[in-house]
DNA sequence: TTGTACGCGTTATCAA
DNA sequence: TTGATAACGCGTACAA
């Protein structure tokens, strides 16, 4: 390369990385630009890598990418955000297997990647992080010992939000399905009951029903069927069946849905139905398409990448909290609707 | 380290590398292991890949990995097989924009990465392929041209198997939601009206509906309403309605699930629902658990990197083939019965 | 059996 | 403003 513009290895360097100004001749510049045009050259960046001591790759380690229908979203936008600053994502999925993380995690210390986050594809507390001396995010999950900063979404807040937004509707009779069983469950119930008790609502007419930590849609379809009739199978009266159902997720809600219309139930005439998660490919297209609240994944890997690059986090403060917590917006579509008169 | 140990590099080089055999003295190699673990020494591996001109590392570039529920899968398959002959995955997701998809393999090829898997999420023809010389295997698509290999699902096979399970529990009026609309699709419905047509059935008693290129649960809901009721929007007596549906997937199929259920339909009892893809959370919770074919997104993966990585595919025979189909294998579940009598 | 010296492709220092 | 030269941390001929 140096050989064909006629020049030596520094001039080359530093026309590449933008320090010609005022070291370079802009003559010569020019012909190193058109040099390396011709040639296809481009630094090589194990080189690079290997003499800065900085090799511009994240490495992400995860539990199951498989497992989760939103795993996608968090790493798009870590992958994105890394390659808007000129770094790469290598990518490790143990399967849940512990000691396979440790070891993903020592491998890419002899990488000498420049940083780690590790995601959760469920939130939740991570107990045995992989030990290591680089720097560390963690996204969907938290260590109680609160040594790493976290970015997690905002369970509890939505929680609430989910309670006033039935309760603004009129109704009076709610059923929440799916109470603690995961983080995510004991976060949003829990917001939850305190909006009803801040109503002023009584907590048996507005009972969580647990289903267990599998929230699938066969168990949201049972839950449903079981808080809608009676002892003997019997669809229950309109006074005295719940107006509303809140389901833990989206496939719960879908459950539900199933339910209902099995049951002979109109959504939302006759009983609203409102979801969590906005799950891709689902929400937004049952029928009727379920009112819900966004999990902000894409955004979970955008912030924790950006943490990690040591970028404020593109907000106005600094912001040196070691928690973030994420905003699920409520997204309303056609499950929702006023109580029945 | 070779300080530690009191040894040259050399020594330290063969004794890591498995060198050490007939080189160096018993004595000196563990001598060198103990320093090693001491001292926490590994070899760095960037240094490594500059002087061996290898970096172990294989670039995955993708149209987009948020998009689909089943991206997961193959990522998963091609990050394990990738550890498993000790390279590691770096992954890019160019959220359909062409250009970047050119962008991140000249970033790969810059970081020298030994070989690349261009991964689409949806099955198709990949029109332009990023220009490169590295080595590049394709997964979930395929490019015409043949130049490089490719491996696929075998839709066409399954489709005659849909087609040819649902005759063999006795229905006869079949209807299939979901022609051609995007390659899955034409594919599909191809094996299907050819086990049709060679049943010596008519292809007016077994439709293909058409369904668009969107196949979401509320389109799979309306097709399905569409199929089972008359211009009066009434259920269509038994003698006359389909017996079985197939969807050209799962969601399809759960919108089709939906549709019974609102119009009183039973499952399997009055009608068999088959389904397509085996979507995970989906097909197995839906109510009744869908019956429907396992698209292989793990193995494609595997099988991508071990082409890629020149294991002959871990088969009997080298097996050459430009492109490698993968079975998709019938799960069966609730959702089909023989037809009612 | 062990140690020396070189090169992988860069960037950085410093003298010219 | 430019051009040698020395690292970065390794693997490996080749000499000892």
């Amino acid at each position: 390369m140096a050989r064909l513009a006629g020049v030596s290895r520094t001039a080359v360097s530093f026309v590449l990385n933008g320090r010609a100004e005022g070291n370079i001749a802009p003559a010569t510049a020019e012909r190193v630009r058109a040099a390396a045009e011709e040639l296809g050259y481009t630094p090589d960046r194990v080189a690079q890598s290997l003499r800065l001591q900085r090799t511009h790759v994240v490495g992400l380690v995860t539990d199951s990418i498989a497992s989760s229908p939103f795993a996608g979203r968090i790493l798009s936008g870590a992958v994105d955000r890394a390659a808007d600053s000129g770094y790469v994502l290598v990518l490790f999925d143990s399967q849940g297997r512990q000691e396979r993380e440790q070891e993903a995690v020592e491998e890419f210390s002899r990488r000498r990647v420049d940083g780690l986050v590790y995601a959760a594809m469920a939130v939740r507390e991570v107990t045995s992080l992989p030990a290591t001396q680089l720097p560390l995010v963690l996204a969907n999950c938290f260590d109680t010992s609160g040594a790493h900063t976290s970015v997690v979404p905002d369970n509890v807040t939505a929680g609430g939000e989910a309670a006033r937004h039935l309760l603004g509707l009129g109704h009076r009779r709610i059923v929440m399905l799916g109470g603690p069983g995961d983080v995510a469950g004991v976060q949003r119930s829990e917001g939850y009951r305190a909006a009803i008790r801040e109503a002023g609502l009584a907590a048996t007419d507005c009972p969580v029903i647990g289903l267990g930590k599998m929230w699938s849609i066969d168990v949201g379809y049972s839950g449903a069927v079981r808080a809608l009739t009676d002892s003997r199978g019997r669809v229950k009266s309109p006074a005295r069946r719940p107006t509303a159902i809140f389901a833990v997720n989206d496939r719960v809600a879908t459950g539900a849905l199933l339910a209902l219309a099995q049951l002979g139930l109109s959504v939302p005439g006759d009983v609203s139905v409102l979801g969590f998660d906005d799950q891709e490919q689902l929400a937004a297209h049952v029928v009727p398409a379920l009112t819900t609240f966004a999990l902000p994944h894409r955004q979970m890997g955008e912030v924790a990448v950006d943490r990690l690059l040591g970028h404020p986090g593109r907000q106005r403060e600094p912001a040196r909290e070691t928690t973030v917590r994420l905003a699920c917006p409520l997204i309303e579509r056609d499950s929702t609707a006023p109580v029945p008169t």
